[in-house]
DNA sequence: TCGGCATGCGTACGATCGTACACTCGACGT
DNA sequence: ACGTCGAGTGTACGATCGTACGCATGCCGA
C-alpha cells in the first residue's frame, strides 16, 4: 500500500530507531528488521530510503555527530573568558559523563568505526575541530589542543569508574593543562 | 576424527584468531565459522572449547586486557624519579597511538563493551587501577588520576588525528597536569 | 474521465548464522 | 586382546539475515 506521496517524517524515524538500537544492543546486532519494527515502518522502506545498511549507518552516525557538536557548541559558545571557559569545560565534561548512557555508548561505537573506517574518522574530525575552534577563543591553539584531548580522558574515565571523581579534580586538571608550565 | 589427546594450543588459537578477526573486521562481523576457519580448526570446536559466543568474547577480551596491562607495566614499571616517569608516559602515549592499529581497535571495541556491560568494564577496571598504581609512586593519587585520564584522551586524539601532535607537545601536557595549580 | 507513472510496500530467495548432538577414534586399564 | 571411555568432530536444523523485485496505490496531465 502506498500513501501517494513522501512522507518526510520516514525517513527520519528509522534513523532515529537506528541510534536507539545501536544505543541499546550495539552494532553488532542491529538488522534492518530490528530498525523496521522499532521505527514502525515496513521493512521494504529500509532499502527504499537507504541504499543498504552502510548507507544508513553512515547517515546514522552522521546526524550522531551533529547532535554531539551541538551540544559542544551550547557548552563552549558563550563563555566570555577564560575562567568562565574553564568553567563552561568543566560543565561539558560532567554532562557528557554522567548524561545519557545513550550518548555515551554512541560515541564509544563512533570512535570504534572510526578507529578503521575513514569514513567515519571525517565525522569525529569535524566535531574535534568545531571543539578546538571554540576553545581556541580562549586559549592559544596547543592549549586548546591539549585541553580537548584531555576533555576526551576525564569523560571516558568518569564514565567508566565505578567511583567518578568529583567537580573539583575535573576542574583542578582544567586548571593545570591551561597553565603554561615554568 | 579425535587425536586422543587434549591439545592446549587449540583454545588459544581461537582466541588469538577471535581477536585478529575483531580488529580487521569488527565485533560485528565476527561468527564462529569465520574464527574457525581462520584459526584452522573445525567448527565443532568451537563449541566444545567455549560454551557460547558471550564465553568466547569475553575470555578473548581478557586475553588483550592483560596484553594491554603488560604494555603499561612495562613503560611504567621502570622510572625512577618523576621527571623519567613523565618521559615514560609521553613514550607510553606514542607507543599506543602510533603502534599496532590492532590494539587501537581492540581497545575501542573493549570500551564500547565496557559503556554497555559491567562485565567488560571491569577489564577496562583493572588496568585503569594497575596505571594508576604505577602512577602514584611518583605523583599523589589525585594527579595519578588527572594523568590516567589525559593519557587516556592524548592517545587517542593523536591516534585519530590526520596531523598527530608531536612529542614537545605530549611531554608539555604531561609536565602541566603534573604540575599543581597555583 | 482515465491512462500512465512515481511512490512505497509485501514477500520470497539464497546465504549465513549459532548451536545441539550423534558419532568416531585413539588411549588405556585389565 | 579387547572393551570402555572421553576428547574431539562433522553435520544438520531452525532462525535470521540483507536485498531484489513485482505489484498495489493514488495522483496528475490530457
Amino acid at each position: 500500500m502506498a500513501t501517494g506521496h513522501t512522507d518526510p517524517q520516514r525517513r527520519e524515524r528509522i534513523i532515529a530507531a537506528t541510534l536507539d538500537l545501536i544505543a541499546e544492543e550495539g552494532i553488532a546486532s542491529v538488522s534492518h528488521r530490528k530498525i523496521a519494527a522499532r521505527a514502525a515502518v515496513p521493512l521494504g522502506s529500509m532499502t527504499y530510503h537507504f541504499s543498504g545498511m552502510d548507507e544508513l549507518l553512515r547517515d546514522a552516525f552522521t546526524r550522531f555527530a551533529d547532535h554531539i557538536v551541538a551540544v559542544f557548541d551550547a557548552h563552549l559558545a558563550a563563555p566570555a573568558d577564560r575562567d568562565q571557559a574553564r568553567q563552561a569545560v568543566a560543565d561539558l565534561v560532567h554532562v557528557l559523563s554522567e548524561g545519557s548512557q545513550r550518548d555515551l555508548v554512541l560515541t564509544q561505537e563512533l570512535y570504534t568505526l572510526a578507529a578503521r573506517r575513514p569514513v567515519y574518522r571525517e565525522l569525529t574530525h569535524e566535531w574535534m575541530g568545531r571543539s578546538r575552534t571554540h576553545l581556541e577563543k580562549h586559549f592559544d591553539p596547543d592549549t586548546a589542543r591539549q585541553l580537548d584531548a584531555l576533555i576526551e580522558g576525564l569523560t571516558l574515565h568518569r564514565a567508566l569508574d565505578n567511583e567518578p571523581h568529583d567537580r573539583a579534580l575535573t576542574l583542578e586538571a582544567i586548571t593545570r593543562i591551561t597553565t603554561p608550565g615554568r
